[in-house]
DNA sequence: ATAATTGTTCGATTTCAATTCGACTTTTCA
DNA sequence: TGAAAAGTCGAATTGAAATCGAACAATTAT
């Protein structure tokens, strides 16, 4: 059975059943989470909530659209505005915006966000990027050009995880219009052009 | 109980196992995976299982955290090679030696990684990415010179996936050297640097 | 207005994978 | 050699996920 709200109460049952997951996943954790924890903080049963999706993953899955849903609907609305600014203005714009709509309901959809990605990587890259931390020391050491830059822990900080997650999305859904090939080149300009970029400029 | 290889057997044994699990996944998925299937790979009972491992999620933290000692051991072998070259070149380095790393194995490996990815993101970043897709067209439309740089598609994938994957990783885990601010403020910088260093230079 | 139909809710019951347990085998070492 | 420690096994237990059919509510047809 899949989901079907047909009448009007149905649609507040599926909101409630939401809600009674996001709470549930606040408090208990992903893992820790059941099927019971959900129904009784929805203030309904189990079976009921069988009625409404197909297994207790859906439901998390319908919890993500929802919030991915309104994440882009908002984007959406502001994009007449952010068209008039420059790049780097938009940029921090939607980020603003973004951890914004995070922050309202007292953070439970924070916590929701970061059970889902905490089981992922988290340890792993915490270690690479602990490497790639010494590899800049000793780049720095060879090229002295390279420790005038301005806050450069900061720098590499930003530049490892956008190189990271490049590679990991390549890995997860490789795109039809960048290859392997591609992807690292254009990579590799950006972070030439960043710290560039962060050079004191030269008299 | 926890990890104890006390005989040599044991470490055979330990290995033996993730390789199962390894096999497994790649056959059956992650969630589709059991402690019999694991077991029966690895030619053992599931009792033997949890005599090294506290329960299932283990053997896959296990088993990740094996491929990132791998990568750790690589790259910190290849740091006095990398510290000669030029920034462009050692990002460039580093990523085909990750992306080598994985294809041994016939593509165990990746399966597993895919495996641990996709549950996460896939649909929502993809959603997500096509308004900013939209945003881009429609700032094109409003910034004629935009327009000018090559593989704009290319460049605006990769800036999406840096942007995205900071803030995924300041929301999972903040780093204490950086705060909000700061990585908006960073992230915004290395989109301009990155874009201006695509444009074809102005007579 | 009433009956028939369709949609909704319930929670006890079933199912199946994760984990435990204690009996058995192999290795170590005095 | 023998007895203590380490390792192995798989049947039995446990507990959460998912099912089921009996009630209940809303809607539609007569």
């Amino acid at each position: 059975m899949r989901r079907k709200p047909k009448q009007q109460r149905s649609e507040k049952m599926l909101q409630l059943i939401l809600e009674g997951a996001l709470d549930a996943v606040a408090r208990y954790g992903m893992e820790g989470t059941t099927t019971r924890h959900i129904a009784e903080r929805a203030g309904i049963s189990v079976g009921t909530l069988y009625h409404y999706f197909d297994d207790k993953a859906d439901v998390y899955t319908a919890l993500q659209d929802r919030m991915s849903s309104q994440l882009v609907t908002t984007i959406r609305a502001l994009i007449p505005n952010l068209v008039q600014k420059d790049i780097g203005t938009a940029v921090a714009d939607v980020l603003h915006l973004f951890l914004a709509e995070l922050d309202r309901d007292g953070g439970k959809q924070l916590a929701f966000i970061r059970n889902i990605l905490h089981r992922s990587f988290d340890r792993d890259v915490g270690r690479i990027e602990q490497v790639m931390m010494e590899l800049t020391l000793m780049y720095a050491a060879h090229h002295p050009e390279f420790a005038t830059i301005k806050n450069l822990p900061r720098v590499m900080y930003i530049l490892f995880n956008a190189v990271t997650f490049n590679i990991i999305r390549h890995l997860d859904s490789p795109s039809p219009h960048v290859n392997s090939e591609q992807l690292i080149e254009g990579v590799s300009q950006m972070c030439v052009a960043y710290i560039n970029s962060q050079m004191p400029a030269e008299s």
